[in-house]
DNA sequence: AATTGCATGTAAGGAGTTACATGATTAA
DNA sequence: TTAATCATGTAACTCCTTACATGCAATT
């Protein structure tokens, strides 16, 4: 019975491409999936333990440049167990927005704080299109007819549609916030105090 | 000095309408933050003791048709806390999609089990979008010219934005998974085993 | 000589869910 | 009488991050 846990998997999947070392498997999640998923040195390298404990991974004493490493390659049985995995619906998290939830309680706040966040979200945003404008260019031109080029390129195609949705709507709300119509302020009257 | 833990804002915030239970809280929560921040009863009663003990919280027994409550108002230095807490800026928290990651490692998936995730995905976002609808109809209609209401409808604004963009991107993607340019299969070939 | 990058890990703790336990009242 | 709703809580557990500890190799 495999665990439920789901950040194994992140693993695994980063295993079909090659046999990383705990640190190559931080590194190529940092530059390929960070913008959905990413895990901490504090998963990782217990869990490639438990990994190698199951026998979905296995690993293998390996030497570059005089430095010791441990290599961990996929084995028949990890890669079952990823496919099992990728074709489980997956389990929904309960979502979590700060900048959300202080814009719900947007009437109690320090009206400038409050368009400071909403500028600084949107130019995260921003940076975020380039950003995956770049990475796309990218995949596009040295990982031509690579077989997971036309996934990888979808999973950007969702970042950047999410980016610009939100873009437009912190611009809508920017605006909404300077009309008149808006009362705004901690000092707003308080039915409680 | 405040501790950093986000929820309990979620329970002040809830406090700035009226005194509430635990009970009352959570199903506040339900029928507003829910679709980006809801706790749950594990988090609320403790985070509740806990915020009585530093003051930020009054809680006075109460009784509704027979029944004993205990109901929690806002304190000066709650309504502080609060506000402190709304004017800061919102630490990111890492992104977790376990269906994007999973569409990454697609590859390796089995092809059915793909479809049919995003087609789940793309009516769940549907869904969304109506039932968006109707809250927001019905806060136009009954909470006009209360002054939360704005707040409440720049949130809902952004969950509308954000479910039609991802339902967009849903379609293209399946469409895409259906044409012949995308290799797939569990069954692909493996440079490893 | 100092800094950055490579490389592997552990310890502690916070955050948060799930499941359980309990019991009263109200509506069908 | 049965089910749903109101109402309050605890225990166990998982997940995950942060911070720390260590040390070599390569670069500046």
């Amino acid at each position: 019975m495999p665990k439920p846990g789901r950040s194994r998997y992140s693993i695994l999947g980063a295993l079909t491409l090659r046999p990383l070392s705990g640190y190559d498997i931080k590194k190529f999640l940092e530059e390929s999936t960070a913008h959905f998923w990413s895990e901490s040195y504090g998963q990782i390298y217990p869990a490639l333990r438990a990994l190698e404990a199951e026998g979905l991974v296995a690993g293998e004493r390996s030497e570059r440049a005089g430095r010791l490493r441990r290599l961990f390659r996929l084995t028949a049985a990890g890669r079952a167990a990823l496919v099992a995995w990728l074709g489980a619906p997956p389990r929904p998290r309960p979502p979590r927005d700060e900048l959300l939830l202080k814009l719900f309680y947007g009437r109690h706040a320090p009206p400038a704080a409050l368009r400071r966040q909403l500028i600084a979200y949107r130019d995260r945003q921003q940076e975020r299109r380039r950003r995956y404008r770049a990475i796309e260019a990218g995949l596009r031109d040295r990982f031509a007819g690579h077989a997971d080029q036309p996934y990888w390129l979808m999973t950007l195609d969702c970042g950047r549609a999410v980016a610009a949705a939100t873009v437009d709507w912190a611009d809508r709300t920017l605006a909404e916030l300077d009309s008149a119509a808006v009362e705004t302020g901690a000092a707003a009257p308080d039915p409680q105090s």
